[in-house]
DNA sequence: TGAGTGACTGTAA
DNA sequence: CTTACAGCCACTC
């Protein structure tokens, strides 16, 4: 399920809306959300939100613009992260994810679908 | 009400 | 290539 971020939500809302969407076994970046969610420039904010996350919301898709799990040390336990990314697929190494650039997903793309 | 904070990013050296 | 710095702004205390 993908429910698209309402208006009245709060800025968090809006961003755990859009890391819902994340599909299975891809990652985007904090900046992407920041940028759909006309605050490009509140990419820290992004950041800051995930920290507050709900646990539904997969965190763990979501890395800085290089790929690197810069987020792995707030979760329960530091290496939480890239298992929870390697158990989707997803290759990590070094705190990186492998092929970042192919399994980036870009959160504009949710606009650009038909039920959008 | 105001100062502090931060899981970022882009630019410069 | 790595390291440093400044901007950014919603939220908390």
């Amino acid at each position: 399920m993908c429910p698209k971020p309402k208006s009245n939500d709060s800025f968090f809302e809006q961003v755990y809306a859009v890391a819902r969407c994340i599909p299975y076994g891809r990652v985007t970046s904090y900046g992407a959300i920041a940028r759909i969610l006309g605050a490009a420039k509140s990419s820290r904010m992004v950041g800051w939100a995930m920290s507050t996350s709900p646990n539904d919301v997969p965190a763990h898709r979501v890395v800085n613009r290089n790929g690197m799990l810069t987020g792995k040390v707030h979760f329960v336990t530091p290496n939480l992260m890239q298992n929870l990314l390697e158990a989707e697929g997803v290759k990590v190494k070094k705190d990186k994810v492998v092929e970042f650039e192919k399994l980036f997903w870009d959160p504009i793309e949710l606009l650009n679908l038909p039920f959008g």
